[in-house]
DNA sequence: AACGAGAATAGGAATCATTATCATTATGCA
DNA sequence: TGCATAATGATAATGATTCCTATTCTCGTT
C-alpha cells in the first residue's frame, strides 16, 4: 500500500509532525505486519535502523496523531498496529499460547450483526459506546 | 456469596493445593469487587494481610487453578477477577477516558448472535477458538 | 548557501509491574 | 509428635517502557 504512506505523511503534516526516516520505518514495519505487533518484535525487524528508545517514542508519537493504535496483550506487552481509518475496521484472533494476535475483517453481514448486539447492549443509555472489539481466543494454527 | 467459597475451596483442594488465609483474603476481595481489579488495587485493600509478594504469588496459583481470570489493560496493568464459571459468563464496558472496566452480561438472545458470529469467523478452521471477548469502549455515565 | 530555532534522535539511566530466589514458617498426614 | 511438603515473605532480579540530556537534523529565513 504506497497509499497509507500518502494518508500518514498527509495526516502527520497537518499535526505538524515531522515524518522523519525513522518513523516512515516504523510505519512500513506495520503496514508489512498482518496484525498487531509488540516494540520487541518491531526492533527485531529495525533493529540497526531504529533503536529501542527512538521506536518507543516514534510509537507514542505515531499513536498520539491517532496513526498507529495500542493494543494490551498478554504479559503486559503492549502491541501496536495501523489504526483501522488506515487498515479498515477488524477484529483479532488471539492465540492463547503463543500470543500471536491475527486481524480477521469479519464480511459486512457478521459485521452488522456485531454492531446490532453493541447497540441492544447498550441501548439502556448509560454507556455511550465509540466502538467495539471482538476478540476471539484460542489456538493458532502453529500451536494446534 | 458464601458459595462462591465452597466452590473455590473444592476446586483447589481437588487440584491439591491449600486453601490457606492469604489465598482466602484473595478470594474474598475479588468476591466484593465490581470488576477487574489490578494487583495494587487489591494490595491496597489487602495491605497488611498479603504483602505484595505473596499477593502475586496467589493470584499465580489461583489463575493456574483456573479460580481467576487474568485480563490485560492499559498501562500494562494485568487485572485479575474470579473466573467465569464462578461469576457466569460475561463482557466488558471499557471507558476511554478514565479506563472504568464493567461488567456487562448480554441476554440469551444476543450471546447467542454473539457465538454465532464468532463460529462463522472460525470455519476456515485455521484458528480453533476457545473463547471470546467483547469489549464495547466508549465513555461512562461518569466521563459522558 | 549559511544560520538559527525548534524538532528529532540515541543511548543510557530510571521507573514500574511482575517474577524468581531462598531461607523460614506453617500445614496435613503417618 | 515428627516429618515431608507446601506456603510465605523479604529481597533481588527481570523485562517492558519511560525519562533525561546532549547531540544532530530540518526547515524556514536571510
Amino acid at each position: 500500500m504506497a497509499n497509507t504512506e500518502q494518508l500518514v505523511a498527509q495526516r502527520l503534516t497537518e499535526s505538524g509532525i515531522r515524518y522523519s526516516t525513522g518513523r516512515r520505518a516504523v510505519i512500513e514495519a506495520l503496514s508489512a505486519a498482518d496484525g498487531p505487533r509488540s516494540a520487541a518484535e518491531l526492533h527485531r525487524d529495525l533493529a540497526e535502523a531504529v533503536p529501542l528508545s527512538s521506536l518507543y517514542r516514534s510509537l507514542s508519537v505515531l499513536t498520539d496523531a491517532d496513526v498507529v493504535t495500542m493494543h494490551h496483550g498478554s504479559k503486559g506487552v503492549t502491541r501496536y498496529e495501523l489504526s483501522e481509518w488506515l487498515t479498515g475496521h477488524h477484529h483479532h484472533l488471539v492465540c492463547l499460547s503463543c500470543g500471536t494476535v491475527d486481524d480477521i475483517t469479519p464480511p459486512p453481514d457478521l459485521e452488522a450483526d456485531l454492531e446490532s448486539v453493541v447497540i441492544s447492549l447498550t441501548v439502556s443509555g448509560r454507556f455511550s459506546p465509540k466502538g467495539h472489539a471482538l476478540e476471539i481466543e484460542g489456538f493458532c494454527s502453529e500451536c494446534a
